[in-house]
DNA sequence: GTCTATAAGAAGATAGAC
DNA sequence: GTCTATCTTCTTATAGAC
């Protein structure tokens, strides 16, 4: 009787990839069950509604953003981390331009669906802000917040473009900027 | 028998709106048709599918943008043409913040349907792309696509951004930023 | 042109055998 | 714990009277 079997694992990592490619709503928990080869009666033993799913999805990308940032931290400069940071969608180029961006697509989805998971999808876009505001005030600028607002919305857009246009090469040229942008402040 | 009705055009403002609170996949037909007044059978006099609805409130909002482009291009100066572009968010802070922004929220959920709407969709960005570039290059910038990627991108964020929050500051703050760079470009 | 009633098909959720 | 069959509801779309 294990707590968090294989089955479990395998539905949140097909939730997790199908509302990246084609958004919670459209994603059916048919698509769900087939993707991870559940059959679709038994996920409703994992999981009581399809917006529990939703939620552990979120909770995935949570824990999945904070593994990234706790990454980046391990420099001593927080420049470096922010240029760490920023260089991350760099190796995503191609899933961005084709997918966007899991934080952004989730959070514009989720904000205008009647869910309630509002709260838990805005709390990714603030552990996130809160981090960057971190880094700007040890570098001591004057108003971090507003530069962190600044850098997570260049990036959020960036991807919303690279997606809309459905060209990678998006990426890799705002990046560039955004780190003149950041060694130049 | 009037090829422009009455109801059509209820219909088109109705699932415009809705679209935009709530996402294209959210709003019924039912919706529009109880919003607009109309009869959910009338519906179908006017339209064939729900498709074809979207694709109007998509050619709307890109003639909506070129109204928008042409009434900033009166400025005889590339620089205040852009100006006057980016202040125009100021207006709808608390829409931005409640619903997103017309363009990026529609690009974003129509790039992840399967529907054949994306071309559509993705006209509306270029549209505004390209006006910004015109910009750039008026003002005898290098690369001025780049930098035309890099205003849209950091608006698309910041209404992103605003909505993720709920905050309509995050709106003003932003465009104050963005006016500031272009200024010093 | 307008509108009611309803068909046809998804999609979320449950029952109950194993 | 697992899985098939099915219920219910919602949604797009159509039929056909007026």
């Amino acid at each position: 009787m294990p707590r968090i079997s294989n089955k479990r694992d395998r539905l949140i990592r097909s939730a997790d990839e199908l509302i990246l490619r084609r958004g919670y709503k459209q994603t059916t928990l048919a698509d769900i069950a087939r993707d991870s080869g559940v059959p679709l009666g038994n996920v409703y033993y994992y999981f009581k509604t399809k917006e529990s799913i939703a939620r552990t999805v979120i909770d995935a990308r949570i824990e999945s953003m904070q593994q990234l940032l706790i990454a980046c931290s391990i420099h001593p400069d927080p420049a470096e981390r922010l240029l760490a940071f920023v260089d991350f969608p760099l190796q995503r180029q191609q899933d961005i331009a084709e997918h966007g961006c899991p934080l952004g697509t989730l959070s514009y989805e989720i904000r205008r669906s009647d869910s309630s998971l509002t709260a838990e999808s805005s709390e990714l876009m603030r552990v996130t802000l809160d981090w960057c505001t971190q880094q700007f005030q040890a570098m001591e600028k004057s108003d971090p917040q507003s530069l962190a607002l600044q850098l997570i919305a260049t990036l959020q857009g960036m991807s919303l473009v690279a997606n809309a246009l459905n060209d990678p090469s998006v990426v890799a040229g705002l990046v560039a900027r955004t780190r003149e942008w950041i060694c130049a402040l």
